[in-house]
DNA sequence: CTTTGTGCAAATTCTTTGCACCAAA
DNA sequence: TTTGGTGCAAAGAATTTGCACAAAG
């Protein structure tokens, strides 16, 4: 795809090859990934990647707004193609992590926010998605 | 403070003597400590404390539902004796963690959330605050 | 006694760092 | 060349686990 290229010089990343592959792989999974299931992923098609890489890529792209981590699972870090405000909701059964895309913007509804300068906002929530949820099982 | 005993034991939780000191220092000191920050400030006092003992304590804490988990800082998990609904803003500067009180719910104000069953919830902001802001600064 | 809690030490896991090698401009 | 990117191996940090000892009922 050249379009992952063009995406990345867009965002000022120079598009090495590991990079476009991560950055694929982030635009086609939207299941946001572990830094070893982007390396597990790649690794067979890309024997050379290393871990490390995975790891200074991702950095790169959130520093340059091309991805945004998700801290949502306490095992590990996670990462995100999606860089339009949107929340998080992970299945405590499957481990599923969905996207939910507020109606309106409800981060910045509130009054003691006055003196703090916003700048980075995570919704996170947890519970059962429609597949693992008894209620909806019929 | 026997108040302290009580609110465990209401929480179904056996208040051995770490686990008081634990949860006192939590509501005295409400800046979302870290295990090592509350190992830190209570080792002097009881010297045979482990920081096993506050990883086991606060586990069981969050499971009684006397403490709940603080994960908006990358470097390590926080927590909160506060298990109210609120959001937590952390300034990028100094590290400060603040509290946020919703003026309503506004959580699961979605269409999506149609068949999943939420049971958790945690709003993270990052920011500047109102000490480190310079736009507030006179 | 018997069960539960505590705490040391070792192990695990995730992530970062130091450094050498490669590749592109 | 010179700069920037990659990747190995080692280090680091946070957390978990195994097990023995202590405490409480």
């Amino acid at each position: 795809m050249q379009k992952i290229q063009h995406y990345l010089t867009e965002k000022g990343i120079k598009p090495s090859p590991q990079r476009v592959a991560i950055m694929e792989y982030l635009s086609v999974h939207k299941t946001h990934p572990s830094v070893d299931e982007i390396y597990g992923a790649l690794h067979s098609s890309m024997p050379t990647l290393s871990r490390t890489t995975v790891y200074n890529t991702l950095k790169l792209f959130i520093e340059h707004g091309a991805a945004i981590p998700v801290g949502i699972d306490d095992r590990n870090l996670r990462f995100d193609g999606d860089t339009s405000p949107h929340a998080h909701f992970m299945c405590k059964k499957c481990g599923a992590i969905l996207d939910l895309y507020l109606k309106e913007n409800v981060f910045f509804d509130y009054e003691q926010t006055g003196a703090l300068a916003v700048t980075e906002a995570a919704l996170y929530l947890k519970g059962l998605c429609g597949k693992c949820n008894p209620q909806t099982k019929e």
